[in-house]
DNA sequence: AAGTTTTCTTGACAACTGTCAAGAACGGGC
DNA sequence: GCCCGTTCTTGACAGTTGTCAAGAAAACTT
């Protein structure tokens, strides 16, 4: 029985950390699926066995990892939206860095869709995606009414929708990344400047 | 050797089609990674060593199957963009058509987006999910054209950025059908409905 | 009807998977 | 020093995987 209370409690979640940190980096690089807790422990220092003495079974690591990866993820643009103080500006400093994250962090943001889909097979995995989504939707919600706010003017599709189809261009170009490369950030940007003006009106 | 031209060179073909029909169910239900050859196999009139007579081995066989079902995909809209006269009418019959695949054909839709995410991961998939991505945006164009031909329009965006937009809200309803189910039918048709018209001007 | 080629099944292989139990190593309190 | 709870490693387990070879079955040719 791991988590008992005597001692200081959180040396027993600051190793659960470590841990995560080490698995993110092993399932960034080859999926869900064929990151095993050997491979994953491989890319830690400590040995495969320990992954059963902080976690359930490998479910639970991967769902605490990208926990642990998105709690730091939905605050991204929160900067860029506080300040910004015209509509344009707000576009730039968004599109920069929608652009940084692709070039900085595409295995987490790859890693994160593959488990996203793989919520459409596996029970275990829907509620934290699901909860997870959402977070990530109102994210975007928090740019799209302040660029609307900045404008003048109110948004122009629902919550959902704005999510739905920004991820579907930032989906496009994480794809258009790993083949590509480099050049596929400008188009995003471009895009970026195109689309938001018409979520608002 | 069994690509041999003796006989009928398509009753060769024929078997790796029936192949494919049944790969396609049990792909659909469990996904790239847990569909394994013999529960594809087990799904069909064959056994599991057969495939390697008609596949050099399971990637083969996957790539086969989607390519299979994406060739029917591709044209899913054209009787629409056809038969529409009206710019209403087109985006009533195309978000009806959205739908309706979301509601018959959820497995294939799921499989398609698991394989894209691998291809992330796995260069033997790439070049396969590079072409068939390419021949869905081309669908998804003329959608867009013709829509914006019928209200006297063009298009406000590029035809990656519609595809990647539709795209992200097609995944999205998707993901909330595997949950939710019917309802989120009615959001997607909404949402077509308030989009389309941002896409031309 | 016999022979030949194509098609399919069976059974095995090596590798790999998540899981877990037994015990070693470590840590701090007496 | 010793003791005891925590932490970690090692090695094994049962099951699964893709692949392939040997040969049975079927289809076709002559």
């Amino acid at each position: 029985m791991p988590p008992v209370k005597t001692r200081p409690v959180d040396k027993f979640d600051r190793r659960r950390d470590e841990l995560a940190e080490s698995a993110l980096l092993t399932l960034g690089e080859m999926g869900y699926a064929r990151a095993s807790l050997r491979e994953i422990a491989g890319n830690s220092p400590f040995s495969h066995g320990v992954v059963h003495y902080y976690f359930q079974d490998k479910l639970e690591l991967v769902i605490y990892s990208v926990r642990y990866y998105k709690a730091r993820c939905v605050t991204r643009y929160d900067a860029v939206v506080r300040d910004s103080t015209t509509p344009d500006e707000l576009i730039d400093a968004f599109a920069a860095k929608l652009a940084e994250t692709i070039r900085d962090e595409a295995p987490m943001h790859r890693l994160w869709y593959d488990l996203r889909t793989q919520s459409m097979f596996e029970d275990g995995l829907r509620d934290a995606i699901t909860e997870i989504d959402a977070a990530l939707e109102a994210m975007i919600w928090r740019v799209i009414t302040r660029y609307a706010e900045l404008a003048g003017l109110s948004p122009s599709v629902t919550s959902p929708a704005a999510y739905g189809m920004l991820d579907g261009l930032f989906q496009q170009a994480l794809l258009a990344w790993t083949t590509t490369g480099e050049p596929v950030l400008d188009a995003l940007t471009t895009q970026v400047r195109t689309v938001l003006p018409l979520l608002a009106r």
